[in-house]
DNA sequence: ATAGGGTTAG
């Protein structure tokens, strides 16, 4: 089914199934000078009759299967039939005695070749490795560990740590940050911490490990900290660092340090690579500033398909879906061929600008590209589909795909009910959640308040009832501003905040302006319903939004852009609060959501209230 | 013949 060179050449390159070991032909042959050439297996496959004819084949010589393997295994994730196919070659040698065969092997899976499954694979390749009493090496244990990270296999890796341990190879110095990595792939920061702590901390590379897992597991923050002290080192940041910390101000919000950042970039003259651009991108468009992110993109000599995807997604991000869809047709102009990232990009972009029938087109039109659909791009045809209002549509969409959903999925369809006020689907669906997954206090939010909105009080108090029960708890609202290189954090309702009560006093002033232009307070979203009218005005007054919009506006210049970044969904009274400060105060807020970017002007916003 | 760290639906 696959149309790899694969099934253009089958047999002939598998050596023979014979109980004898081959012999060993390590005398020379002069066609081995051909081996470094031969660059895919269609070539491979060639060479390999040419020495038939010649009498004699090459199948056993350890360089030609050496060869095939690497071949094979370096298409990695790209190419799972080809890793297959090695797997099949090397399952067939009678005994193989050289690390290398193994460690390609391995390698394969540790770029991911055998998806969830790669990693107990890689087990196997090591089980054999030993049992044929071939001595590992540190390149093999980086790739086991590799190859459990990249198939998430916790459990495999920590086995993987405990035989490098035996084997008096975890502290080496490529081995100790793929156990950081492995760690923290595997969504286990802390015992990605306790490998960090156990190293002299000279090295560059565990930085960077460390500095990624932070990122990695939303701990932006932390990040920081790691780079501030490898710098009082002395370490000297790599290009990887600077990746990795650009990306920690992206999830932050942080503007003036990513800024700062780009000025370090561009003094060590990293500003030429491509990676480093694309994570400059990232970082100004999650930061709000879509104008430098396409500074930067403009002024890049050479483009990649990252540096396109990440444009295309920035354009998206902030409502311009149309900018973003030509992004994407001007790529593939230039002759790049999208992959799965990419339409990720597209889909993205069509469900957040309501361009249903061409976000579908495009979803078809993955095939053509050979690309498989995964889990993310049926997310965001949901999300198209549900968004637009074709509930039920969607609905059958995610029941009849062809692999299990996740929670996620019937969230994003969740979502939907609540912003079409469809209570009846909407109880279907966080049916289908509870099945899957009952931690997520979110969804018990939004059903409840779809209930609350739709009148629909006993099964409002029903969720809640279940939601205690199970001690499923809301995640706060938070808010955070960044000003004069300070990022601050407001939590909705609470006083943790050193400036809370200025700025609760501010949201007041504020308030007070805003009534005179016509706001008034839309309590449908609360969430503590057992609340009175008041109590719920108090609340929603100090909603996280508020407290850093009106504490922006305390501390800025008149007219200074407010830069606002949110941890869950904008509610609709702070949208409009919004939209008001905005025109009131003359001033652009700029506010990044869970999901997108408000620019808000002259009493508009960005969005045209479709989020 | 091989190696460590980097962007991605909701």
């Amino acid at each position: 089914m696959s149309s790899s060179p694969l099934t253009a050449t089958p047999s002939p390159l598998l050596p023979a199934k014979s109980k004898n070991p081959p012999p060993h032909h390590h005398h020379h042959n002069p066609l081995l000078a051909y081996l470094p050439h031969c660059t895919s297996l269609r070539a491979l496959a060639q060479l390999h009759a040419v020495a038939v004819k010649a009498g004699g084949g090459l199948q056993a010589h350890p360089a030609f299967v050496t060869r095939l393997l690497t071949l094979c295994t370096e298409q990695g994730a790209e190419a799972p039939a080809h890793l297959a196919y090695a797997r099949q070659v090397f399952d067939r040698i009678p005994h193989p005695g050289d690390v290398v065969w193994y460690n390609t092997l391995l390698r394969g899976y540790a770029r991911g070749g055998g998806g969830g499954g790669g990693a107990e694979e890689a087990a196997r390749v090591f089980v054999r490795m030993m049992e044929e009493g071939v001595a590992p090496d540190t390149y093999t244990f980086v790739s086991l560990l590799k190859a459990c990270a990249s198939a998430r296999a916790g459990e495999e890796g920590r086995q993987a740590h405990g035989v490098a341990v035996k084997a008096g190879a975890a502290e080496h110095e490529y081995v100790a940050p793929t156990l950081i990595n492995m760690y923290a792939e595997c969504g286990d920061v802390r015992a990605a911490r306790v490998m960090f702590d156990r190293m002299d901390g000279e090295c560059v590379v565990s930085y960077n490990a460390m500095i990624t897992a932070s990122v990695r597991s939303s701990l932006p923050g932390e990040a920081l900290v790691l780079f501030r002290e490898m710098q009082a080192k002395g370490l000297k940041p790599t290009s990887v660092t600077l990746i990795s910390v650009l990306s920690a101000c992206a999830l932050l919000g942080a503007l003036e340090l990513g800024r700062w950042i780009h000025d370090y970039i561009r003094k060590m003259r990293l500003d030429s690579l491509v990676k480093v651009n694309t994570a400059l991108i990232d970082m100004y468009a999650k930061c709000g500033s879509l104008e430098d992110a396409i500074g930067v993109f403009q002024d890049m000599e050479s483009r990649d398909k990252q540096a396109w995807s990440v444009m295309m997604v920035a354009y998206a991000n902030h409502g311009y879906g149309r900018e973003a869809i030509s992004m994407f047709e001007e790529m593939k102009k230039q002759g790049m061929k999208p992959d799965d990232v990419t339409f990720l990009g597209v889909l993205y972009a069509c469900s957040h600008s309501g361009m249903v029938s061409e976000g579908l087109q495009y979803f078809d039109s993955m095939r053509e590209y050979g690309i498989v659909s995964g889990i993310k791009h049926y997310g965001c045809v949901t999300d198209l589909l549900a968004r637009s209002g074709q509930l039920e549509r969607a609905y059958k969409f995610i029941d009849e795909l062809p692999i299990k959903p996740t929670a996620i999925l019937w969230r994003t369809l969740l979502s939907a009910c609540a912003g079409h006020g469809d209570v009846d689907m909407g109880k279907r669906v966080f049916e289908r959640i509870l099945e899957l997954d009952d931690s997520h206090g979110g969804d018990y939010v939004i059903f409840s308040n779809l209930c609350a909105n739709t009148g629909r009080w006993e099964e409002m108090n029903m969720v809640r009832k279940l939601m205690s029960e199970k001690g499923v708890v809301k995640v706060p609202g938070c808010s955070s501003i960044e000003i004069d290189n300070m990022v601050h954090e407001f939590f909705a309702g609470d006083g943790s905040h050193p400036h809370s009560q200025e700025a609760r006093r501010m949201v007041d002033e504020v308030i007070e302006q805003l009534k005179l232009v016509g706001y008034v307070p839309n309590t449908s979203h609360v969430f503590h319903v057992e609340m009175g009218e008041e109590e719920k005005a108090t609340s929603l007054r100090y909603h996280s939004e508020k407290l850093a919009i009106s504490f922006g506006l305390l501390n800025t210049a008149p007219g200074t852009t407010l830069r606002i970044v949110k941890n869950l969904r904008v509610c609709p009274d702070c949208h409009s609060m919004a939209k008001l400060v905005s025109m009131v105060f003359n001033r652009r807020i700029i506010l990044r959501d869970l999901n997108r970017f408000h620019h808000f002007e002259d009493g508009v916003c960005s969005c045209g209230d479709y989020w």
